[in-house]
DNA sequence: GGATTATATCCGCATTTACGGATTTATCAA
DNA sequence: TTGATAAATCCGTAAATGCGGATATAATCC
């Protein structure tokens, strides 16, 4: 028998408003200390809202990768979701706990000027002026 | 023969004041997000200056580890190093990047308070009254 | 030089993590 | 019910990471 591989990525609940430990706070900041979530939280505080084929068409990255991403910050109380149609939309989440809002400021200030922040926010807005409605 | 393993995690030089890509950011983030890491950056925020030796007795952890994730923080611009015979001071790098300071500001806000940080500060004080002089 | 002490680095090993094609699930419309 | 589409999840594989004892380096004193 094939012993099942324990994977807690895509199972553990998230734990919003709960930072009570330093191991929950690391955990926390690991969700932002990647190039391609960073890029998602960025797009997402310039958006407001985008569904997950938004995000693949900018990010140039298969859905199964964008959709992992996605959860990882789910899990990690950055983002929340909501559900219209077949469509899936993601915010950055509105009721989020003081520190997530204050790294968000932190990142807002010192990250959204970045190059690549600024390339994502030309191709996004380049893709939803030539979208007719859909999603978003 | 054996192949020869990339290590690039002590190799890589520090890139302080050079957050010019996500990529940059994102592994200045990721720096912080380990709980020993934090619990260092954190001891470091309240004591101002603290060598390995010390840190090792609060942490409780082999001096090994302690050094690299020391090394750790150091090539991602986070401390600084000051030498004083055979002791090795850090202290929270003065010079940092904006960002750095920023989100230092931050953990100093939300993180100080909590329960493993007022432990570890209560452990260093103790260890430090009980020193006769020695480093630090 | 040789011994000692504090720290840095090496290196084998185990664990964790990321990737992305394949599959499953959810939703809607005909 | 069937087909189509968007997204979530699975899973084998590859790569990255963390650990800590062992070893190397650096500084100091005799």
């Amino acid at each position: 028998m094939t012993k099942r591989i324990k994977r807690t990525l895509l199972t553990t609940p998230a734990n919003c408003f709960i930072k009570v430990s330093m191991k929950h706070l690391a955990q926390t900041i690991k969700a932002l200390s990647d190039p391609i979530r960073l890029r998602i939280v960025l797009l997402l505080q310039a958006e407001g809202e985008l569904c997950v084929c938004d995000l693949m068409a900018v990010l140039k990255l298969p859905q199964s990768t964008v959709s992992r991403h996605l959860a990882y910050l789910k899990r990690s109380c950055w983002v929340d979701t909501r559900r219209q149609g077949l469509w899936m939309h993601y915010t950055l989440s509105s009721e989020s706990c003081g520190i997530c809002r204050d790294l968000l400021l932190v990142l807002k200030h010192h990250a959204s000027t970045l190059p690549e922040a600024e390339a994502d926010r030309t191709t996004l807005s380049f893709l939803l002026k030539d979208k007719p409605s859909g999603c978003s």
